[in-house]
DNA sequence: ATTACTGTACTAACTAAATAATACAATAAA
DNA sequence: TTTATTGTATTATTTAGTTAGTACAGTAAT
């Protein structure tokens, strides 16, 4: 599983992304351990400090916590990770269609385009 | 036209997106005179150097040229705008369903899901 | 009791982005 | 000719993010 960061955003924030989603797609499940953070850290070729930032704020949030010496877990709360997948899944959806506005493409053009691009793609 | 610039992403490739919108969606027409310098900074709230950094970046593409002590022009290269602006959507519309995908929806889940949410919004 | 692993905390150093403050050359307008 | 405006260039400073290195306290396993 890459991680597949890049220099153009913080990292943290995208390693805080990146777990929400593996969270909400399943990959993770609820009360699953997580590895140490110096493991984490490692996986993604980043600092402990940089993970250990990002899965603070994930902590903070209450998608996860931490049991003091034991390790770190998922939140077992299954209705916290369904309403964060939606959240999400808006939010993706909103930021589409701004960007589509932007370049001058109404709602139903984009969806449009969207069908006719993914026709292209898999011909 | 506000510049809507956050903080979680180098201002100058925010402000190279804005303008490259703002020239596919016909804000900006082709031979277009752009404000100066010192006039965008201020317009944008950022420095002048963050400005000059982005502007120069849209010149090295083509997209906007600059006639040395006259101003900063838009390319008259309508052509070119075009393409930039499917480039653009096509990038949008990849983004949109590689996110889903991550979240766990295919791609027509992903659009009956953007529908329904249309339909949500507007009722 | 000792060992190894856990989260957590702290300080220092480095880097890229952004700001600040000028300066200069070219030209259109006065 | 003078003035104002243009793009452009340069240097210094600040800030946020990241890395590096180290340390400490709690606990499960040995």
């Amino acid at each position: 599983m890459p991680w597949n960061l890049d220099s153009d955003r913080p990292i943290f924030l995208q390693i805080i992304e990146k777990i929400q989603t593996d969270i909400v797609a399943g990959i993770y499940h609820p009360g699953d351990k997580l590895p140490s953070v110096r493991e984490l850290a490692q996986a993604a070729a980043v600092n402990p400090n940089t993970m250990q930032k990002a899965l603070s704020e994930l902590e903070r949030t209450g998608l996860v916590y931490s049991q003091r010496t034991s390790g770190r877990f998922i939140t077992e709360d299954t209705k916290m990770i369904q309403k964060l997948k939606s959240e999400l899944a808006r939010e993706v959806i909103t930021e589409f269609l701004e960007h589509m506005q932007k370049l001058g493409f109404e709602k139903q053009e984009a969806i449009e385009l969207m069908e006719q691009t993914i026709r292209g793609e898999t011909k």
